[in-house]
DNA sequence: AGGCCACCTGCAACTCTTATGCAATTACTG
DNA sequence: CAGTAATTGCATAAGAGTTGCAGGTGGCCT
């Protein structure tokens, strides 16, 4: 569990620039920037894992919004393409900042199917073998692909 | 809701030796075999697709069962290895015969995102481009791999 | 600068799926 | 065919996700 956050203080206290860089974000995606909607999505900025509605609420469990206002911010920047909404597998949405480059969702996630951690795979890919079937999603590549399994520290751990 | 399903070739008047069968499946998983039980087992067993616990209940609403005994029904299946319990990323446990012979799941899954269809993938394998940071379940291909999109019909239909 | 109003929030309540405790019932054993 | 442990029915609950509504407010427009 690393947290790098580079400004090292409170996630209220971002740059003038950035949180007006944020601000635009949001207005371009047809969201008014209110100040719930700027945390949620500066939390999404800086989290390097996906986090679900549950997460986010804990994360702000000090701040005076609502549960539901938090759970709309989500929604609201999935709806804005500022956000996707992901599923690992475990019945519970979560949720991680769009990455400005379009469709960098190629790359396949691990989840340890014991200790549901999460991993990114970018150095996996898909083959076609034989193409007949294919849904033409996937040769687009327009797919989420997740590889289920057990991390090698649960592994190792369930090798008796 | 359009329910079709009142059994033309009912459900509870399979063949004798089939119903045999399954209580002799049940027995060896060390399970009773119950009324309710053998209902679900022959569902699952018939059943091409898939089913969830609600589904079930839906099938079976017109009998005298709880769901929470069909849940349990559902679960006791997976625990005498009958049955196998998948989560296609909508949150909803799925509940599928468990075939005979033993790990055929090493093939993808192909998971619509709209329409929940799942379908088998053995065309599609998984290519290892960098082998840094690969858990070793991955090589050993101790896997299951989904792939979730759209489908060519929901695809279709969502391009405007 | 100030007002307007559609968008947004807070609150409460709700759905849906999954899950469990307990008393009554029943499938199997001998 | 009775005894007993497994199973069921009913009630209930946790937890994630979701929504209706009344009141608040961001941002545009003057």
């Amino acid at each position: 569990m690393t947290t790098n956050i580079h400004a090292g203080t409170d996630m209220s206290m971002s740059t003038p620039d950035l949180e007006q860089f944020r601000k635009q974000r949001l207005r371009e995606a047809g969201l008014r920037a209110t100040p719930s909607r700027l945390a949620v999505l500066e939390l999404l900025d800086r989290s390097s894992v996906p986090l679900s509605h549950g997460e986010v609420v804990q994360v702000f469990r000090a701040k005076p919004w609502d549960r539901a206002t938090l759970y709309r911010n989500l929604l609201d920047l999935v709806r804005g393409r500022l956000a996707r909404r992901i599923d690992v597998g475990d019945r519970i949405w979560r949720f991680e900042i769009a990455t400005p480059h379009p469709h960098d969702t190629s790359h396949p996630h691990f989840v340890c199917t014991t200790c549901k951690q999460i991993s990114c795979m970018p150095g996996i890919d898909l083959r076609v073998i034989r193409s007949e079937d294919i849904p033409k999603a996937v040769q687009n590549q327009e797919i989420d692909v997740e590889i289920r399994g057990l991390c090698d520290i649960c592994r190792s751990r369930s090798k008796r």
